[in-house]
DNA sequence: AAATTATCTGAAATCGATTTCAGAATCAAA
DNA sequence: TTTGATTCTGAAATCGATTTCAGATAATTT
């Protein structure tokens, strides 16, 4: 409630000298900084930081625009950006774009009317040419999933390379008849991944068949029904690369529902390692992906973009992924 | 980039008629209104929402403390709650206390400073007296936890409930030697959730054991230390009603381990029905908690609060809980 | 002693909007 | 025709801080 005008009436000095104390000028009387503080103190002010960021035209607060938050993967990643945001001293703002184009660009406009200092994308609906217009309002940065034509800074994986060692290690086990999940998508990060899957099975004269590649599914449900689907086919694939270990959790699922091995009958491959894949019996081998580091890395990045009013060098970083093998496969 | 000034140069009309445009305010004449509003869109211009935030002295931000986003409780809290905000016109920052006192008092500290207009507890560091002070700066409100002594409005399950129904459903499954996890807690909602626990023991006239009742915990590893520690008793329970699922899942996950049937040598109920209660086998009995509704009548109340700026009221609204029966019991 | 530098202070401008207030023009009612 | 209401407009004040600029005083250096 007390403005920085009534603490200079009650200390006698002007607002000039009261603001140097807050923020910790140089050149203030010692006896007259003490005086300013205790008058802070005594009347509980605190600056109004509406005022301060029109004043400064900074609002330390940064956006965080995901898909879906319930999902763990973006969970893990916001809590890691959460904490070093903290520590930065910026706000985070968190924005689900719920897989609709429109609610993402909706929170893009925060950019605009400078509501935040900058966005990290983790997730991306829409197509780089929708997404340009708003970098000239502040630092973008792609965190996660990226677009091939976009020269913004992106921290992410190698998805081509998950995708590869997901599918090498299934034709290791002996399998040549592997289904995978995660096909008819225009994201880029899936694109990558199935390309990993066809370079594998390349490698390894296999062909695939139309009838195994499943497009890209994300729940339980959605699992339970790759299964099903496969369950019902003349000619079974002896092991699928599902997109997601919630998608693999519900296959493997709904096999042991119908008396189908796991991994004898039917081996199953996850991604992103979450818990559930340690939980399930049996544990489902699946393709770690570094969410903490990629968070940690992401929101470092931004609040050094955006302290460093760096011109946007197209900066990437790509980030290790690893294979971790359960009985599932 | 472009200012209210330049609007109004651009047109020849004072900042005034342009804020009204901007405000769809009435008396504008049309003609003048179409001439802003072409000029709005050449320049691009979009409000500098600093200048409105401090001019009218109100963010359109809430706050939601929590204490991990990773909990998926909480991230379905969250979820919820985000999209009321976003219809209602609101942002969420998101403040993840991390089960830290300090953190709590620094993030309610976004209310002192305006950065937002209100500020949703939906998990409770601090006892009342610490918390009480920050709510003359704007409505504070609670979801899910609570304090016995604040006269704050409220939004919660009724935990004694809860404990009472889960207990029940053991007994009448005929079990005499049950533990309980949850217990060594100044949380008023593990202290109500404990009560509902003992009132179903004292009904039925079973006594409760020490060694038996588990302090609270969380996590998957917790669970499977709760389990080796029943393991190792002399006088072993036949049940358990664990804390929340994923403890109880680390209760099975490790009774199967040791190969310790759920539920013939062992029943667990959970607490909370996330996703892996149904996941993992056998699927646990637990408690429903309303998290959606939760979430969303918490932001309701809480919006309508802002809005209509009316002296708080202490409100209470208790949601209901349900018990979901599956194999772990 | 004069010149220079370092330390300290406040008036006024500024950030970019909205609101108040007063006044002008138009229209309707008495 | 006068009065009153309705519609429309802009100058200036305001929100609450920070920054610029200029000036005063004290301390150092020549």
């Amino acid at each position: 409630m007390a403005t920085i005008k009534e603490v200079a009436a009650r200390t006698g000095l002007s607002p000039t000298t009261v603001s140097r104390v807050i923020n910790n000028h140089p050149y203030v009387d010692d006896t007259k900084r003490k005086k300013v503080l205790k008058a802070m103190e005594e009347l509980g002010y605190v600056p109004n930081s509406s005022a301060r960021r029109l004043r400064g035209q900074k609002t330390n607060t940064i956006a965080v625009i995901i898909s879906r938050i319930v999902n763990p993967f973006f969970s893990h990643l916001v809590d890691a950006m959460e904490l070093i945001a903290g520590e930065k001293g910026y706000q985070l703002i968190l924005c689900d774009s719920r897989l609709n184009k429109e609610r993402e660009l909706a929170h893009l406009e925060l950019l605009k009317t400078k509501q935040v200092d900058g966005i990290i994308l983790a997730s991306l609906q829409n197509e780089w040419k929708d997404i340009e217009p708003f970098t000239k309002y502040g630092p973008i940065i792609c965190c996660n999933e990226y677009d091939k034509n976009a020269q913004m800074p992106v921290i992410r994986c190698d998805q081509q390379y998950g995708g590869y060692i997901g599918t090498k290690h299934l034709i290791e086990k002996g399998h040549t008849k592997i289904a995978y999940s995660g096909g008819a998508d225009r994201i880029q990060l899936t694109l990558d991944r199935r390309m990993g899957f066809l370079k594998a099975m390349n490698e390894h004269g296999l062909s695939v068949k139309d009838e195994w590649m499943f497009p890209s599914y994300y729940g339980i449900e959605d699992g339970k029904n790759i299964f099903q689907r496969m369950y019902a086919m003349e000619d079974r694939p002896t092991a699928i690369f599902a997109g997601g270990d919630e998608v693999a959790a519900g296959i493997i699922q709904e096999a042991k529902r119908f008396h189908c091995r796991v991994p004898d009958d039917l081996a199953v491959v996850g991604y992103d390692n979450q818990p559930i894949a340690d939980l399930i019996d049996p544990g489902i081998t699946t393709i770690e992906q570094p969410m903490k580091l990629m968070g940690t890395r992401a929101m470092e990045m931004m609040v050094d973009m955006i302290k460093h009013k760096r011109k946007v060098v197209y900066k990437k970083e790509i980030l290790p992924l690893q294979l971790v093998i359960r009985q599932s496969t």
